[in-house]
DNA sequence: ACAATTTCGAACATAAATTATCAAAATTGG
DNA sequence: CCAATTTTGATAATTTATGTTCGAAATTGT
């Protein structure tokens, strides 16, 4: 049923731009608290934007979001996956970070923290941020993508294959029903895999809002990484088709806090 | 219902690029000090600015990067100098933008103008600021400087070495007596002069206080530039010495404006 | 420079929306 | 059909948004 709900909630806000929790409760005949459940499901896929009172259309076209705001959505739970990553950094440590905002958090308390490693990054935000703490950062070179600040294509690849590395952490866009990983951008997905190969052990960030849903390229599947930080709860028969799958989930939320 | 109101307000605030208190109160039926509030927060998001009984646009369009702020120092004579040199770039033109801050300000007329170019750069606010308004950019790898956001090194010697310029457009800390440039630090000197191998014509920006003082490497005499463009004003005395050298000053301040 | 006027922002009060929590209802899998 | 899980609704506690008042600060006119 709530799958009817949601449909609705999309297409009306697509129309109208905007939807209150009062009027989409009494056009589908539940309570507000179901509504606003709904309207955080969707808001945490990226699907609509979350404001009081109601929802709205995502303003992702062309916003100017300087970074430090584009962290600020979910930087709650992206800092709890980046908190977790960090807890498998140790000093010495030659490191690749991946472009992307779960990424980026792990970047901010790597600089704060007093761990001493070599970073390699294909993110200008990153590279700047670890530079200015005073870390030992390497820039990828290649072409700059107008998005996201990231650089990624053939010259990415060849700089990239100079590197060996100790630990990665990767991002991606989304990860569908089979568990594989995904990314909308083909020379990105390749650079992923390559720095995969090019680790001895590779780590995922990926906050809830990133699964059952995929992306145009395929990156790989969830097996592949040595482990998968997130924040997204899993019921029983989740658990069970990942570990048959042999997925080796890594809670961000629990123990070590 | 505020999400509604910041829409509007803003909107307003393009189309009329001012907009009172009171006015904006009574449109949407609200007090005046919500619409304070309001305003107030998009100040603070930076969207427009405040004045005393409103709001109007923002006045530059620019962000508040702690990058534009450096800009600051000696602004005038370094938009001077980056608008003569703008002058010189046509469409179809593959650049080469070395760091600075005066080629910063390059970067940014750049942005503004509708030139079609390619940009390879070594600085990564450049390769973000040219990136963001759509130019085709190519980011240098290398290892990344704390102080300066700029790459150098072996890798970025390697990497540079795959590109060939129509121009290149760089910087430099200090011009000595014997009119040779210089930089403090080997790796930059040393990707300043494989820059200028690269290229068809290079043309260095220097702002008047970089003349007669010099730094620890040497990277080359003025007259390997196909041109300096300077805000300094020379003596009779200074303009033979160079013209003995066959150094080509060219004014930053003048015609064309 | 001074006073009159307007605008501003802090503090409080109130209303509305949200979250947290728990129990009831619906759904699912055997 | 029953037990287990998930979804939903109701309530209280919390947070957020808005309006009002009033002294301080800014602007204007003389």
């Amino acid at each position: 049923m709530q799958d009817m709900r949601l449909q609705h909630i999309i297409a009306v806000v697509k129309e109208k731009s905007y939807a209150s929790v009062e009027k989409l409760a009494a056009q589908l005949n539940v309570s507000a608290m179901t509504i606003r459940r709904d309207l955080n499901l969707l808001c945490s896929q990226g699907r609509l934007e979350r404001c009081y009172g109601g929802a709205r259309l995502p303003s992702s076209i062309v916003r100017e979001t300087a970074y430090s705001e584009k962290l600020q959505v979910h930087r709650e739970q992206k800092l709890l996956i980046a908190r977790k990553a960090l807890s498998f950094i140790q000093s010495g440590d030659s490191l690749y970070l991946d472009s992307g905002t779960t990424v980026g958090a792990l970047a901010q308390l790597l600089c704060e923290s007093q761990l001493d490693v070599s970073v390699v990054t294909n993110e200008l935000n990153i590279a700047q941020l670890l530079a200015q703490a005073g870390l030992s950062v390497t820039m990828v070179g290649g072409t700059v993508n107008q998005a996201t600040g990231s650089v990624s294509g053939h010259a990415s690849e060849q700089f990239l294959r100079q590197f060996r590395f100790s630990k990665a952490f990767l991002g991606a866009s989304s990860i569908d029903y089979s568990f594989n990983t995904f990314s909308p951008n083909f020379d990105k997905a390749y650079l992923k895999r390559l720095a995969m190969e090019l680790s001895a052990q590779c780590y995922l960030l990926a906050d809830a809002g990133k699964f059952y849903s995929s992306a145009m390229c395929l990156i790989t599947s969830l097996n592949q990484y040595a482990g998968v930080i997130t924040d997204k709860e899993f019921s029983k028969a989740e658990l069970k088709q990942l570990q048959e799958k042999s997925v080796n989930i890594i809670p961000a939320a629990d123990a070590s806090l």
